[in-house]
DNA sequence: CCTCGGTAGCTTTAGACAGCATGTC
DNA sequence: CTAAAGCTACCGAGG
């Protein structure tokens, strides 16, 4: 079918198309025309991946705003959001508006109610629902992308529930689903009411196969010489095999560090092949890499880059991961050793992926468990660039015949599995029930029952109780935590059933956030301890003026409050290593006064496994709010840079709804809340929240300005202008800048000298005393270094 | 004394959404 | 119901 033969799309589209190259449509491009996307037709595209799905997508949204509605466009992953909509954006030309709508990042100019076409995460949506945007009807079509990840038992009920409302909200909306190529791509036809695409198709070959001994086996039965060579594994020989060929290679493994040490190997392929030009821009690259972040995570990256290769896993930091990314499609890194982030994320093609491991831990299932075939699948579909690469090739390894065999079976001729619905466990319909209670689509035990009859689940189910029964238990469990109030078949949210809605939470975590505040530190009067009286002189004045008044309870302290949110369901747990428990078991014993809500005992097993785990990271956060540097983190945590910022995020956004629930419920912690949240926010001591908040300071430039004399956004304001400029390093821009963002009346810099006197030496930067700086045990005594930051321990003593 | 290679035993284990209001070194 | 790679400490041989 030729672009001029679609019908319902807008007559400029043809013509564009032609410029960018395209003139006939790929067969299931053309079947999915034939079945009416580009009519309003709902659908459901089971293809394989790059076999041209977003054209697809395009033809539906394109029609859909051509005659005068929205479409909206949902995506698994933020990063996946922002490339989405830059491909979007080239319809712009002919006035049709892109917005963009994602936890972090929000379209900027107009509201999103003026966009043609909006981009936003499965979630993101789910919240606007929640939160009632209003252009939701205006909506004529929604596409949803990889609706295959309906079967993730932790996000995929989001999607399903989100898709069940916009159909339910919008009559006649035209939902176009655009699946990987599953084991039942009708049921989930039959679900939304859409017709069915489902094609093996692809625009250019991909072979499969196994490599075995010296040969690469593939699919077709043909065999090819690949031999293992002077080469120490079975990956590096491919790499090898595939650079003579001047083609890029993708290894995925089971773990960060199996990623770091391949990653490690395979440079010493990579680097034979490099020319003088490569090396050079590889040196830059490596300078970038090292520039984000001064970990040895990042070290260990650039180390590797430098030679051609990368890793790439969620450790990383997210400039980290575009970087690498980035030169990995510009063929600049020759071969990527990467864990299943890269699978899922923002498209990077090679010309041949190995799947190094095909079984990864899984501590449910005590072992090694196999991947999913669609798992699998969907890491060969990263084989081969379409129009760059004349084909793909993708092959798993075997050490023996008999795993030659079984991996054959399992992978290569196996069908994708079938998806099934995760909706009916608890987590998911605990937050799912109270939201549709709360925005007001049931109103009853029984209109909600008829609502979650609408989903996936229940046309896959053989037990249709089941839905049911979970349901009371959840209804029952939102009641008990005044969430929800039920009256006979009517149910209705209360206030603060409302405000865990809006803010997203779990309201478990709520439940647990509100339990912590209420009942407060463990221990009665946390701050009469035992004279070392850390935990009062976090307080200001005005504060304990207000204790004066009568409030007897003691403020909780930022660690109790790290505590709290990271123990909280929505945080994901930092893994304890050996050793961790006695460390932590010891932190929990010292820092009890401040912990909140009544502790485990330590025979309770996995509650108390849980605490000690959120303690640490709890104390990772605390670390962080005390200006430790981020290598010093990434190392006594066993973490990364990417997961700091993860942990950092996740606790700003959870203190953030403790610091609503507080107010709604009026705790009188909220303050001492949102200067818990703040100090995560920039990471920085109390005594610099105020300098923190200029915009253009953060906590290093903070605290350089605190130790030069300068602590508060007034004196900025009123500084001696040589001293902020040697404060801030002689940067006269950056200066000016930041006198300005301090409302100074006359920022300029001119003809102002650093001042002489003042030293802005970083050892002056608070170094790895934590923030109680006081006991002196052993495992902190060593770091304790001698002098460093004198001036503001004062503080905390 | 140092280096290299081999080995036994121990340790560790993928990913990433959301609120709100604006911005690092 | 189900594990395996990588790292470390250690040993012995060779230079």
């Amino acid at each position: 079918m030729r672009v001029t033969d679609v019908p319902g799309v807008p007559e400029w589209l043809p013509e564009h198309l032609a410029d960018e190259g395209i003139q006939e449509l790929y067969p299931p491009q053309a079947e999915a025309v034939e079945r009416g996307v580009a009519e309003g037709e709902s659908l459901v595209a089971s293809v394989p991946t790059a076999s041209g799905k977003t054209l697809v997508a395009e033809l539906a949204m394109l029609s859909a705003v051509a005659s005068g509605g929205k479409a909206l466009y949902i995506v698994p992953l933020r990063a996946l959001a922002g490339e989405k909509a830059r491909e979007f954006e080239q319809f712009e030309q002919y006035g049709v508006s892109v917005g963009v709508s994602t936890g972090n990042y929000e379209s900027d100019g107009d509201w999103l109610g003026s966009r043609d076409v909006i981009v936003a995460t499965s979630e993101k949506v789910d919240s606007l629902l929640r939160n009632g945007a209003q252009w939701v009807d205006d909506l004529a079509c929604v596409v949803s992308d990889e609706v295959h990840l309906v079967d993730d038992s932790h996000r995929g009920p989001t999607l399903e529930v989100t898709l069940g409302k916009l159909r339910q909200r919008v009559a006649d909306l035209q939902v176009v689903a655009l699946s990987a190529t599953v084991g039942n791509a009708d049921e989930l036809a039959d679900w939304l009411d859409a017709e069915l695409v489902d094609s093996s198709w692809r625009p250019i070959d991909l072979r499969t196969g196994v490599h075995y001994g010296q040969a690469l086996h593939l699919d077709d039965g043909t065999q090819r010489e690949l031999p293992v060579g002077g080469h120490d594994t079975q990956s590096a020989a491919i790499v090898d095999d595939t650079l003579d060929d001047g083609g890029s290679t993708l290894v995925f493994v089971n773990s960060r560090r199996n990623a770091e040490a391949e990653a490690a190997r395979l440079a010493d392929v990579t680097r034979q092949h490099l020319d003088a030009e490569e090396r050079e821009a590889l040196d830059g690259l490596a300078a970038d890499i090292r520039e984000v972040s001064d970990t040895e995570t990042s070290d260990d990256l650039a180390d590797a880059v430098e030679r051609g290769a990368a890793y790439h896993h969620a450790g990383l930091a997210r400039e980290h991961r575009e970087l690498v990314e980035e030169a990995f499609r510009d063929r600049l890194v020759k071969a990527i050793a990467a864990t299943p982030t890269l699978a899922a994320g923002v498209n990077t093609p090679a010309r041949r992926v190995v799947v190094r491991d095909w079984r990864r831990y899984d501590g449910d299932a005590g072992g090694m468990k196999p991947l999913d075939v669609l798992e699998v699948h969907q890491m060969f579909g990263r084989a081969g660039r379409p129009g760059l690469d004349p084909y793909g090739e993708a092959v798993l390894l075997a050490d023996t015949h008999d795993e030659l065999e079984e991996l054959f079976d399992r992978y290569v001729y196996a069908e994708p599995e079938a998806v099934r619905s995760k909706l009916a466990a608890e987590p998911a319909l605990r937050t799912h029930v109270l939201a549709t209670v709360a925005t007001g689509f049931a109103t009853t035990r029984t209109g909600l029952l008829d609502f979650l009859d609408e989903t996936l689940y229940a046309t896959q189910t053989d037990d249709p109780q089941r839905l049911e029964t979970v349901t009371d238990d959840v209804l029952a469990y939102l009641a008990r935590n005044d969430f929800l109030e039920r009256d006979g078949d009517q149910l209705s949210a209360t206030r603060s059933g409302h405000l865990v809605s809006q803010l997203y939470v779990d309201p478990m975590s709520a439940a647990e956030i509100i339990h912590g505040l209420e009942v407060g530190p463990s221990v009665e009067s946390a701050s009469d301890g035992d004279g070392d009286d850390s935990e009062t002189s976090f307080r200001t004045a005005s504060e304990l003026a207000a204790d004066d008044d009568g409030d007897d309870d003691p403020d909780p302290t930022p660690f109790g409050l790290y505590h709290l949110v990271s123990r909280t369901p929505d945080m994901y747990e930092l893994y304890l290593r050996s050793g961790d428990r006695e460390e932590y078991a010891e932190l929990a014993y010292e820092r009890e006064a401040e912990l909140l809500g009544r502790a485990p005992s330590e025979y309770e097993d996995a509650r108390w496994e849980d605490w000690l785990s959120a303690l640490k990271t709890a104390k990772l956060l605390e670390d962080w709010a005390s200006e430790l540097d981020e290598e010093r983190i990434a190392e006594r945590y066993g973490v990364g840079p990417g997961d700091i910022r993860g942990k950092v995020e996740t606790a700003e956004w959870l203190l953030n709804a403790a610091e609503r629930l507080a107010a709604e419920l009026d705790l009188g912690c909220a303050p001492a809340v949102r200067r818990a949240r703040k100090r995560v926010e920039y990471g920085v001591r109390e005594e610099l929240l105020d300098l923190a908040g200029v915009r253009e300071v953060g906590r290093k430039r903070a605290r350089r300005l605190y130790n030069a004399g300068i602590e508060s956004r007034a004196d900025l304001r009123e500084a001696d202008k040589s001293v902020v400029l040697a404060a801030l390093r002689g940067r006269r821009k950056t200066a000016e800048t930041v006198l300005e963002n301090a409302g100074h009346e006359n920022p300029s810099m001119e003809g102002v000298d650093a001042d002489a006197d003042t030293d802005a030496d970083p050892n002056g930067d608070v170094g790895a005393t934590s923030a109680d700086g006081s006991t002196d045990t052993p495992e902190r005594a060593g770091t304790d270094e001698s002098g460093s930051g004198q001036a503001s321990l004062g503080d905390f003593e």
